[in-house]
DNA sequence: TTTCTGTATTGACAAACGTCAATACATCGA
DNA sequence: TCGATGTATTGACGTTTGTCAATACAGAAA
């Protein structure tokens, strides 16, 4: 069976929040976006795969810095995932996640002035 | 009884989440300032604010454009408060909220490159 | 004072969330 | 093949969240 891709038709990118008035669809989106980053574990995970030299992190090095359980860890980085701010890589059988430093500045974008 | 004002001691704001690694304490913090963003209703209650020509809106403006009761809109208005991203003042019978840009401004700057 | 209007709070409820133990799945080495 | 290791998923649990009806509170007008 060939291996579904889900396929982001929008660009659920996002006009400042300041410019104009939102609709309720739109705000749907956003406040999606804003809370992936609105857990501190999930935010520790952003943190150490920027400051990683090698732009990414094996799942297995953020269980003992953050302090939870392997399955913890392994639901943030599908949140983190599922809203575009991560990717993940296997290789072998290690998992490499990766910060999307773009989605991260379409929601940061959608606070400027 | 003297009325009890909240002081907030630390500055609550934020290096970037991409410059250094965050502690628990540190992610705690932000992971609040963007809980409060991530709800459709308080990104519109923003929205909004940020649209006013007055920059002011009362309460009563809320109502009608988000399809909330009204205690639901003085509930998200009180977490946008208690987060410093909105600012409430009473004059005669009604109360009137602004948005405090510095505060968003700070939220953003922790997604700075 | 009483009454009316605008706002905040309380209480209840369902839904969503964060967590972990147990388990399943994937990959490699023996 | 089998066993060991890394990761994802499932299921269960307590906590938090968003919502509204009812109510309380605040201010103005009669």
């Amino acid at each position: 069976m060939p291996k579904m891709i889900e396929v982001r038709s929008d660009d659920q990118c996002c006009a400042s929040i300041l410019r104009a008035p939102m609709d309720g669809v739109d705000a749907e989106k956003l406040a999606l976006g804003f809370s992936a980053l609105a857990d501190p574990v999930r935010l520790r995970i952003l943190s150490i795969l920027a400051d990683s030299p090698a732009g990414e992190v094996c799942v297995c090095d953020f269980v003992l810095p953050l302090e939870k359980s392997q399955p913890t860890i392994s639901h943030h980085l599908k949140i983190l995932s599922d809203s575009g701010l991560v990717h993940g890589e296997r290789r072998s059988k290690w998992v490499w996640y990766s910060l999307d430093r773009t989605r991260l500045a379409q929601l940061r974008g959608a606070l400027d002035a």
